[in-house]
DNA sequence: ATTATCTATAGATCTATAGATAATGC
DNA sequence: ATTATCTATAGATCTATAGATAATGC
């Protein structure tokens, strides 16, 4: 029953991505440990062995979640970015999508390690943002930054908003639009 | 045991104000049938002679936190429901707060009838800010529907990623002051 | 007679742990 | 010898229901 070093190190890592995309769709609450090993292959005893609780895995499957969408986000432009994340796709899949907008309601209720991955990721965010606008004008670096933050919160809640409206509503579209329309002319 | 019509009606009202204030605190998933009966003073057998189902009461909870943030918003211009929305005191005591940004995530998954409170609740608040606009200029009404939609959409999204950050930090205060400074300003 | 509330419980699920197993790693 | 995984289970909790109780409402 005992596998390598490096393929535990794997199962591991794959039961991480597997919590990434479930807390994501579901929930924190809505999947169990049972639920989340026998998804990932393994049976749920096994779980304690690689994490101390429920929650430290929570940290990292959203550090997980959060690198990720960073890394699909390299060498994106501005347009592009907020194209898709305003996009009714990313708003049907929540389990391959943005983690913040997916899981920071999640977040708040947990304890400040949690919530120090989903500041770390904020701030991952904010130099994405910053690297699709092209070169930075330097002299008022503070406004593009505050200003970037308005924007993110934007676009989580539009997510998060468009998620909360009946399946093929025409709000659910309507949210999705008027922040495309809000954020995509330049300022 | 009985009481009177009436006093079973109260007591029912009771219920649904304590389940909403208490889902905006802990989530849904973090109030059990039996936790909120007691918290509303009664054992919690009774709770099915009220309601359905727990997601019958999560509707009610929902439509009544976002009745009771409309009528206390009566009145009120936009600078100082910004200013409110934005605060830190908001951020730090969601049992008393905005349902959008406390049960969206929530709301998500739930069946229809459940999202279908929160849109309506959007469109309410869409009308609280058209009041707080002042007097429409009913030339581009569509426009001014698609700017207050992406208002509320910052909102929502500046008080979650905010309670997502660790306790006194200093990136939660920022995202509130930043999309204050947004929206504060005209346009 | 009806019914709002209570006690008690069914049946399922949850997190976490204990101890066995079997293969790796020394 | 160590340890990744497994089976089994402890102990708590969850939603929902059944049946008793006692006061209202006719």
């Amino acid at each position: 029953m005992k596998v390598t070093k490096a393929q535990a190190q794997a199962n591991r890592a794959h039961i991480v991505e597997t919590a990434s995309a479930l807390f994501r769709e579901r929930g924190y609450d809505g999947v169990g440990v049972a639920d989340l090993m026998a998804a990932a292959g393994f049976t749920h005893g096994g779980f304690y062995k690689h994490f101390g609780s429920k929650a430290d895995l929570m940290a990292e499957a959203a550090a997980c979640g959060l690198a990720s969408s960073t890394a699909r986000s390299e060498g994106v432009d501005l347009a592009q970015y907020l194209d898709r994340y305003l996009s009714r796709e990313h708003r049907d899949n929540p389990a391959a999508g943005c983690t913040l907008a997916a899981l920071s309601s999640d977040a708040a209720r947990q304890p400040d390690a949690v919530k120090a991955v989903f500041a770390e990721g904020l701030e991952q965010l904010l130099e994405t943002l910053q690297a699709a606008d092209g070169p930075a004008d330097a002299v008022d670096e503070q406004a593009q930054r505050a200003r970037r933050l308005s924007v993110i919160a934007t676009l989580v809640g539009a997510i998060t908003l468009s998620r909360a409206c009946p399946d093929d509503s025409a709000l659910a579209d309507e949210i999705l639009e008027a922040c495309r329309d809000r954020l995509l002319p330049p300022q």
